[in-house]
DNA sequence: TGTACATCAGTGAACGCGCGTTCACTGATGTAC
DNA sequence: TGTACATCAGTGAACGCGCGTTCACTGATGTAC
């Protein structure tokens, strides 16, 4: 059992840090939600929040990395279903986004906000996230098309911030008008590639 | 004297913009400004606000709309530019741009942050913004290239998107290094614009 | 022009509220021997 | 195994603070005649 009173604490930080992500919606953001706020949805007294986190700032910055995880589960996810052959690695790769739009809007509002919040740390911690994404495709440019290396990265830079931005497009609208937003986006992208392709050198 | 009082009011109205915009900054967005802080930035009784405005939510959607001006009339002195000849279309586009972040960074500020905020209101108005740019450059492209309706639209949503990032990226690095960033943007919008025509039909 | 009345921008006092944070405490869990 | 002590997650009371909003008011400006 001397393990017992570890696993009590972490499941009692586990509870907050789902409170925390209960919380956000279109109308509450993280930087309008108040420590009290997460420490009722939790059913924990708000003294007890300082057991697990020194600040609000230090939970928004975990709930960031954790957006972020869960962001790049899905998109390995993805690879493998483009690794099968499913089908065209842009659309995947597109739907695959859509899909955790649809599914984790709140964790996607909580990256979406806080890259252009009041909190420094807060947008680059945000901004690493998308620079994974960045660099992985871009090395997968250059590996596939022998592009040279800034004409790969800005590829995969514009590729990037277009379907970034498609997905906060996306969490105001219809079902159906998403699919829409999908073929724009799709379009897009191949705009950026085969527009860097001819501007290769 | 029959304005006399009319006029009274109106300049206490712009002292209250004028003391909302002076307090955005990096640190400090319109949804953690508080009323009586911007009473207090305009030298006004906390009271007096509501003489001007019904509630903080209608002095922000002002704001908005002042920004959204102030970026329209910067872009269209870069049309006076274009006209004349002086460079690059999308050089000179991406040059006044810039230009506006860096001299209005807290206007820019706010539409960055507005357009993911919590309010849909101001997401709306925001989005009308972006709108109004991404219409003028589609009819332009469409009139320039006979692009159908729905590449150029696409095409001009890309650039418009693919430029507003590069804003967001401009604000939290050195001017120096934003040189750099205004060659990956303009670079990007070729890949855009080559890739569009490559694809027309 | 002068007078009597109406309008209304700006005010200061007051309110109740939710907030973040401190503090000393409790009692279950863990450790030393 | 049993006992005495240490640790520490969770707590309830209390604090001072800035907030948005209400209210009745003042006095300068405007209007009617």
């Amino acid at each position: 059992m001397s393990q017992t009173r570890a696993e009590q604490k972490e499941q009692t930080r586990r509870t907050i840090i789902e409170a925390a992500f209960r919380l956000l919606s279109a109308e509450q953001s993280f930087a309008n939600l108040s420590l009290r706020e997460v420490a009722r949805e939790a059913g924990i007294a708000p003294t007890s929040f300082y057991r697990h986190f020194k600040d609000m700032d230090e939970l928004g910055l975990t709930l960031v990395d954790e957006a972020g995880l869960t962001l790049r589960q899905l998109m390995r996810q993805a690879r493998k279903r483009i690794a099968k052959g499913g089908g065209s690695v842009v659309r995947t790769s597109v739907d695959t986004f859509m899909e955790f739009i649809a599914t984790n809007a709140n964790e996607f509002r909580l990256l979406l906000r806080e890259r252009s919040g009041t909190s420094k740390a807060f947008r680059l911690a945000v901004q690493r996230e998308l620079q994974h994404f960045i660099e992985e495709l871009s090395d997968y440019i250059e590996h596939k098309t022998h592009a040279n290396h800034q004409n790969a990265y800005f590829e995969a830079d514009a590729l990037v911030t277009l379907v970034f931005n498609a997905g906060a497009e996306a969490l105001d609208i219809s079902q159906s008008k998403r699919e829409l937003l999908a073929e724009k986006v799709i379009q897009q992208l191949r705009f950026v590639a085969k527009g860097s392709a001819a501007l290769r050198h």
